[in-house]
RNA sequence: GGUUCCUUCGUCUAAUGGUUAGGACAGGAGAUUCUCAGUCUCUAAAUAGGGGUUCGAUUCCCCUAGGAACUACCA
């Protein structure tokens, strides 16, 4: 039988890393066992959905180049992909089961609801959950709820008595009394939508869903859909359980970790490679060596059996390191396009780019590039080419081991060397030995000439390297800023 | 509270009865005769605790401890 897996997402928030993982093993496993990858959008809950979601569930997955072989868009022969769309089908199916006695119509009110809670965290009773009150109303006593025009819910009935167990890949098998199960959970909401187990187990069937590969926090209600798929007569799928993606301090991964919205990590400039290599090791091993996988990679390479069974902490500056491996490796011609959004983001630039500022770029990437971590690095690495804000705390020219006197001594002496220098056209090696001759003449580090002039030319104590920014500053902006870096260590107190 | 799941360096993980317990990130030290970054080298760091089974346990079993998830007309 041929794999069929599905990522089911609700649209009621911005995909999340965690969120993304569960595709990504779903995709993956789809592609190395030659299966399908299905896409269905669990649109129950209208009061928290939202177009934006919808829309940034299909941008993220683009993104990542994550294609579905089934779901919305593209279509596929059990559609549609979307449950709203789906509505009539599961009352249906609901029906079918108060037909045969294993579901049944509720007329609670949600404040009865709330008061049987109440009382039983008051009582403190082992006792959770509704108290099937409406479990077996005579006819009389449903037609006098019609009469008032209330809209029932629909609750599956769940047994009191025995056990269900269900198999699952990476824990194996997982018992749970049926008791200990929520009781009568409702399937059928009163605005006639379904709930996520009746829509899913449904659907799941329906669209032949051979593996159901999601998140650990589904583990207790397992037990629950594989009672709705007996009531329904249908064979249980596969079960595969992911580990959690945690925290720093061991919950949940969510927003107050940080960025949890691969949206933002895009913004920031992460690449797309980098998530999918780095998301996907959390929580998953080839060998315990191997750290660098394309997508194209892991469609083949991947295995359920390298799932890992315990919850993962997310670590953020891992990713940032896989980051700039990326980075790094990325071709200088894709990192200008990359980076240039975010020069204009910054007002650096003009949208489109002009000509001269396309070759700006293009010189600017190469020292750039192996100093970024995030694409949008680039903007405070670059800001001085676009923006002169000179340095006017004079302690800031003078290195470690010199003096102001030797400071203004060596930007002076230095400034004239390196002017003349290029001026002539000499090489880069033999004015930098020059300006190491001067330091050993003043009796400073090499450093001692060299950061007066950095930060007299770059605004900074922390830049790109002296020649490459003379490079990209051109000549007479860089005698300018040097003229007037003198200037300003030279001024009296 | 109840139910279920989990437990190797700070973090992600490898090793499924026999290894000096391996790799990576982060940390520390050094090199690269300009800062920063990058790169390279070196370094410190773990089998939660207690019982078994066994000639031998990270690995199998039990108990304890800790952590997590779930316990909605949300998924």
């Amino acid at each position: 039988m041929d794999v069929r897996v599905r990522y089911a997402p609700s649209p009621t928030g911005l995909q999340h890393i965690g969120g993304i993982r569960t595709a990504l093993y779903n995709y993956f496993f789809a592609r190395s066992q030659g299966g399908s990858f299905i896409l269905r959008v669990e649109d129950t809950d209208r009061e928290r959905y939202s177009d934006e979601s919808l829309e940034d569930l299909y941008s993220t997955l683009d993104w990542l180049g994550i294609r579905w072989d089934e779901g919305p868009v593209v279509g596929g022969p059990c559609g549609p992909y979307i449950q709203s769309e789906r509505f009539d089908l599961y009352r249906e199916y609901a029906e079918q089961l108060v037909r045969e006695g294993k579901a049944y119509y509720c007329y609670c009110s949600a404040e009865r609801l709330e008061e049987v809670r109440k009382q039983q965290a008051e009582s403190k009773s082992e006792y959770q959950g509704y108290d099937r009150h409406c479990a077996h109303l005579t006819d009389e006593e449903r037609a006098e709820y019609e009469r008032q025009g209330i809209k029932p819910v629909i609750r599956f009935r769940v047994p009191t008595e025995g056990k269900t167990t269900f198999h699952d890949i990476l824990m194996g098998d997982i018992t749970r009394r049926n008791r200990d199960i929520s009781p009568d959970p409702i399937i059928l909401k009163s605005d006639g939508f379904p709930t996520y187990h009746l829509a899913n187990v449904i659907d799941d069937h329906l669209m032949g869903i051979t593996h159901i590969m999601r998140a650990q926090e589904w583990i207790p209600s397992g037990p629950l859909h594989v009672l709705l798929y007996q009531a329904f007569g249908w064979d249980v799928p596969q079960y595969c359980h992911l580990p959690m993606v945690m925290g720093k301090d061991g919950q949940k991964l969510s927003k107050r970790h940080g960025s949890t919205a691969v949206r933002d990590f895009r913004a920031k400039g992460y690449l797309p490679e980098a998530i999918i290599n780095y998301v996907t090791l959390v929580g998953w091993s080839l060998d315990g060596s191997t750290e660098f996988f394309t997508r194209e990679e892991l469609e083949k390479c991947f295995t359920l059996s390298g799932i890992h069974k315990s919850p993962a902490v997310f670590d953020y500056k891992k990713l940032d390191w896989f980051n700039g491996q990326y980075i790094r490796a990325a071709s200088d011609e894709r990192i200008a396009d990359l980076v240039t959004p975010y020069l204009q983001e910054a007002g650096f630039i003009h949208d489109p780019a002009t000509e001269d500022e396309k070759a700006l770029i293009a010189r600017l990437v190469p020292p750039v590039k192996e100093r970024m971590k995030v694409l949008s690095d680039a903007v405070p690495l670059s800001a001085f080419i676009f923006r002169d804000e000179p340095v006017m705390d004079r302690s800031v020219y003078v290195a470690k081991g010199s003096d102001e006197e030797k400071t203004v001594e060596a930007l002076s002496r230095g400034s004239e060397i390196l002017l003349a220098g290029l001026r002539s056209g000499r090489e880069q090696a033999a004015i930098e030995e020059d300006l190491a001759a001067l330091a050993g003449e003043l009796g400073i580090k090499v450093n001692g000439v060299f950061q007066p002039i950095r930060v007299a030319i770059t605004n900074s104590a922390v830049s790109l390297p002296l020649f490459d920014s003379i490079g990209l500053l051109g000549l007479d902006e860089t005698e300018r800023r040097l003229r007037r870096g003198l200037s300003i260590l030279e001024e009296k107190q």
